[in-house]
DNA sequence: ATTTTTCTTGACCATTTGGTCAGTTTTGAC
DNA sequence: GTCAAAACTGACCAAATGGTCAAGAAAAAT
């Protein structure tokens, strides 16, 4: 180990591979996005990559390993944005509010990684034998909005309506942007959501009251 | 054209010709259920329909047409259960519990045709190049929940709020089945459907109503 | 019975694809 | 500079797949 090496804390050589890995993540999610995960093909990727196909194999042990770990990635991005937020929200409605706003924002500024969750959701559904890794972190993925709601909650309140919850908004939100996508131009898209929010927040916690 | 075929209006041919489409078009839609559309060979739909791999091309030109085909076949069957009222409703809440009743029923009784509607618009955002014709069911589903919709309402709403809604109605079936299959047992779904469906109803109101 | 037409079949072919591996290149240690 | 280790490469292979077609089976017409 060279003196260069111990300063950066990584040697050039793993260095290097970090990048080739980065690249063919950022390859495979570009392409994802373009087609179903099915449809593309190793050489689609390491192409776009622009290594060699053999690389990939160095990195991934097949082409499922690099969907999972893409869409864990994802996963963890989304929470991310979920849990970032400036001033911590007073109210549910604030909160729920926050929630639906950081969704949004994810999906506009990361739509490669939107079209991967859901298609990566589809896949849990239709295959669900294999591919247990996969189901893991979009059950993270509910349980983080249960628990930011939960907070704002007396602790006595039924889980699984906060589960219901959790499903209703995901699933709003995940639905909404896929069917917008088909009949709605972007600019009506952004317009739409600010007062749709408004109302299903409002819903959610006249749900929640009960 | 012998006497019985004028009878009955079809030869014995023709009518075997037909039940052979129609086992086809079953077995293709059983394992589109199973797995995703672009893993599914044609050799998989022939097997399991029990007839020879050549009879497939006989009644469809690719393995495309017969998606294509099934998605507006699903939409016909999802329309109809839309238009199917016993009473008219009387306000345009009880509309909109209906549409979402509907929904409800057609994904509990047709399981298989709401994946494959799920997958189709899923591929309908991502190949967008091609497969024009697969867009064009969607579009008119779209549609008739506008329709349905419109007769409630006064005739100078602006249509881009009723896009809005239809696209709201839709997202939020189909996204939260997607989610509830995820995280909830199917138990856990009926009893959810209903307190949600009428929240989700009333907010919808108050959205038009502005 | 014979011929014609329609439908069905599955062996066959060309192409594609996931995955491998021997060999090359780059980097690190001495 | 030399040797060793790690990363990278792309030709190669076995398996799978979409689609074809000549031959066969079933039904209709004569």
């Amino acid at each position: 180990m060279s003196a260069k090496a111990k300063k950066s804390g990584k040697s050039r050589t793993q260095k290097r591979a970090k990048r080739t890995r980065k690249k063919l993540k950022q390859a495979a999610l570009d392409v994802f996005s373009e087609k179903s995960i099915d449809a593309v093909t190793v050489e689609e990727i390491t192409e776009k990559a622009d290594v060699g196909k053999g690389t990939l194999y160095q990195h991934f042990e097949d082409k499922e390993e690099i969907v999972i770990t893409l869409v864990e990635d994802a996963i963890e991005h989304l929470i991310e944005r979920l849990r970032s937020c400036e001033s911590a929200p007073e109210t549910l409605e604030d909160m729920l509010e926050h929630l639906l706003n950081a969704h949004y924002e994810f999906f506009v500024d990361s739509s490669e990684e939107f079209l991967l969750l859901f298609q990566g959701k589809l896949l849990l559904k239709l295959q669900s034998d294999t591919l247990d890794e996969l189901e893991e972190p979009y059950l993270r993925y509910l349980e983080e909005i249960e628990n930011q709601v939960s907070t704002y909650l007396s602790p006595r309140i039924d889980p699984v309506k906060i589960r219901r919850l959790a499903c209703a908004v995901a699933g709003f939100v995940f639905g909404f942007f896929s069917f917008a996508m088909i009949g709605m131009t972007s600019d009506e898209i952004e317009t739409s959501i600010k007062p749709l929010r408004r109302v299903f927040v409002r819903s959610l916690c006249s749900f929640l009251g009960r």
